[in-house]
DNA sequence: GTGCTTAAGTGCTGTTTCGGAACTTAGTGG
DNA sequence: CCACTAAGTTCCGAAACAGCACTTAAGCAC
């Protein structure tokens, strides 16, 4: 099965993977909740490329997770903000940390 | 960054993701709470390759989320549960469901 | 005792996605 | 004119993935 078949199964589990259950698109979010929300941020945190970081943006506004935002008319500059339906991610990305400082105690420190 | 860099990091987010954040491995998760034990069980469910199945089972036990069971000696045959460890993502489980269930609507059917 | 079936994988091949780095565009400041 | 910033885009080699066939070891049917 293709990932991208997933968006209409009847689990509404696989359906919120088709959106978040890839390699680095919770940590944008997790970026956000942190308070980030401009390009240059997202890559310099979460160290991902931005290839990547531009085609994840561009598909969490499509799914109304995210709105991009202008800052700036000249030069055109664009920043990006949790919508209603992305602040309820809020509980999941909870449980997600909870679990990892419980189970998954780090072993050895790590720039960022 | 690699992905596999991710285990270490500072956030316990970044480090639940280093295990579940691919595009199989909660769906294999989600059948485990189902109820679902077997190889061909989870092939059938999910609907990935067996090729992706059999390495993400290797890391979900390597992990200590799934214990492999023999449930047969001849022919050698395994089963594969939850650990504590994995009983204990019941709420984030449950978290995505809701989210997936509220914002997500089905849009057409599809066989499983 | 040859062939069919089941469970749990492994191997092979071609396609898709990703990682890393350089490049682009439009404006700012010196 | 030259460097610098933000938000991307382009290119290429590497890694991951999809689809399908094959394997292994036992059970059952004839």
């Amino acid at each position: 099965m293709k990932w991208s078949e997933l968006s209409d199964n009847w689990c509404p589990v696989a359906r919120t993977l088709s959106v978040f259950g890839d390699r680095w698109t919770l940590l944008i979010l997790r970026d956000c909740f942190l308070g980030l929300s401009r390009f240059e941020q997202f890559a310099g945190s979460s160290g991902m490329t931005r290839h990547i970081l531009a085609d994840r943006l561009k598909r969490l506004v499509e799914a109304g997770v995210l709105a991009k935002q202008s800052y700036s008319d000249a030069p055109k500059r664009y920043d990006y903000v949790l919508t209603e339906k992305g602040q309820e991610l809020a509980p999941a990305m909870m449980t997600l940390r909870d679990w990892g400082k419980k189970h998954l105690p780090v072993r050895r420190a790590t720039a960022n």
